[in-house]
DNA sequence: ATATTCTTTCAAATATTTCTGAAAAATGTA
DNA sequence: TACATTTTTCAGAAATATTTGAAAGAATAT
């Protein structure tokens, strides 16, 4: 698998490449979602040599690359026996995948807003017995508007909480999760 | 409001900070959350050279800044009485806001990523009379797996569809959107 | 019409992100 | 230990994204 493995087919390289524009969208390195896609795709585990010449990538960014997929959990390592190198998998349990990815990013992401916005309200209070009426009624609708992103804030945690937990029990939690809910409007 | 409102509350520098990053997080230039922030949080419109004032901010940036939040549908453009330039408002109904950025983006990241896996999965069905057995069982496997991922793909988008039109008719959906769920599993 | 004020545009400047490739480090082999 | 192979690191290069500021363009008032 490490000679011919050369040249993406064209399912492939198709694939890498919405994958890798997915990827981007999110927040992540094109590179990344490329990858995967081809490691996805694969019969078999590839190496890093086989990644840089199908996707004409340099070795170090081969490397940064996957170690980064490595630590959001979404390649594995693989022992290939005889074989020096190491091998690379991708996680094919695309939801598990999702929820690891979305669990990690809440816990930096979401929480951190929530810290600042509670921060920030207490601030706004503070201004709450100002002297000056305008400037309390300024701190009133402040104090409104921060509750409000307070709120949807926590909610959105709780959104992915709930995701998260929902996929962590189940086989299919994705569809589980939607289905719940009316029947799409359009299509 | 144009003479005094040119250095920022505590409050709203950090919201404006926070919503910035998160923003940016989302895809968004950074300068979208941190204007929309502001006026967000000001109990009446602003104009462009508050905004460029408070911000520290060029007189073009927040030209493009103002008219791509107009785009999103993110702040709306207000008259005020004997003014001669443009006042601002933020659109305050987050969820609303919300509904609409995601059935904008889906419509062109989700639909497009839908038609380059049925692509792909063309491509790869092509391959599964291959003479090669090699071939055949390599097209099976993508096959599979392409299909896992337009699939995945199709959910995302009706996840998107209900959540929008669930937000169109409701005022606050995002609470029964979520609150149909089970309770979060940690805090 | 002309002046004044405000908004937009856009090329150049900055800043940020990502990639390369060669050297260093690590890992295994004899 | 010495050698061969594989992986990682990282400074500089390249590619992208964002911002500036001055000039052009609109809009309104006189």
């Amino acid at each position: 698998m490490s000679k011919e493995k050369r040249t993406l087919w064209p399912s492939e390289a198709a694939v890498s490449d919405v994958v890798g524009r997915l990827m981007e969208f999110w927040g992540f390195k094109r590179n990344m979602g490329r990858i995967w896609s081809v490691l996805y795709l694969s019969h078999a585990p590839l190496s890093a040599e086989d990644l840089r010449l199908s996707l004409k990538l340099s070795s170090g960014a081969v490397s940064m690359t996957l170690n980064e997929l490595l630590r959001w959990g979404i390649v594995r390592k693989v022992w290939v026996q005889g074989e020096r190198k190491d091998f690379y998998a991708a996680e094919v349990q695309l939801w598990r995948m999702i929820s690891r990815v979305l669990s990690e990013r809440e816990r930096t992401e979401i929480l951190s807003a929530v810290e600042a916005f509670e921060d920030a309200l207490a601030q706004a209070k503070a201004l709450r017995h100002s002297t000056d009426p305008e400037t309390r009624e300024r701190a009133e609708l402040q104090i409104e508007r921060i509750k409000m992103l307070l709120e949807l804030a926590k909610l959105g945690k709780r959104l992915i909480d709930t995701f998260v937990a929902t996929a962590k029990i189940d086989a299919e939690p994705l569809a589980r999760f939607l289905l719940r809910h009316s029947p799409p409007p359009s299509s």
